[in-house]
DNA sequence: CGAACTCGCTATCATTTCGATAGCAAGTGG
DNA sequence: CCACTTGCTATCGAAATGATAGCGAGTTCG
């Protein structure tokens, strides 16, 4: 059984409580995943666009996290592509303000370690 | 060298752009980040009190995120133990609806599940 | 038909990360 | 000195990831 899909309410990888917001953070905590909801975010892709939009990411690694993300109802699938379902939409409007967010902490770190006397 | 430290605006793991984004999803997708981050937010932890916390994280990997997480300036260590910084606190302000929400989907998913003919 | 294409994968295998356990060096208090 | 806590490091097997090759189904165009 080499695919664990983290669900809440089950144990999953590191988390043995399956409360929600853990097996939320073992689903997302995983090379991918983020990176995929936030190109799906734009629209519908195919296999391939996606697989190019994420920089080529290994179908293997891209596979894996859409047959996560589909058995957690975040994603579907159908005659235009992968897309966001309603609940992966609203994942996404919380994920949003994270783009604008990490402009700014990219500018702090840079000011941080172009100024290393404080 | 064993460990990478995702940064914006160098490569990182999966991601060859370094765009903020993708370094912060690449820093947040890895095992117990996003959980170590939602633990601090109740206050200082000791080193061992976040371990338990995170249920029983390993010593190895608990290190291996705090080295990369205040590496990112996300959080610091001082005489009461790992604290999340400015920086990391603004960031739990986005992360924090997370939780509401994995609770509805956890509902959506378990109705899914116990009525499987739609 | 059938060659050329796209799409959604699977197979294989090397590299990296994770997870679990043991234990150590430094500091603190009695 | 001894016990105890804190913050780790060392070791090693298991699992996830990354890279590359290529297949089977469907569609299109001649």
């Amino acid at each position: 059984m080499p695919d664990k899909i983290p669900t809440p309410g089950s144990p999953v990888r590191g988390s043995k409580t399956g409360k929600p917001i853990m097996a939320l953070f073992d689903l997302l905590g995983r090379s991918w995943a983020l990176g995929v909801i936030w190109q799906l975010s734009n629209g519908p892709k195919t296999f391939r666009d996606l697989q190019s939009a994420c920089e080529g990411v290994s179908p293997t690694v891209l596979n894996r996290r859409l047959k996560e993300l589909k058995a957690s109802a975040i994603v579907a699938h159908d005659g235009n592509g992968y897309h966001l379902t309603d609940t992966g939409k609203a994942l996404f409007s919380l994920l949003q303000p994270f783009g604008p967010w990490a402009i700014d902490w990219a500018k702090t770190l840079e000011e941080r370690d172009t100024l290393p006397d404080a």
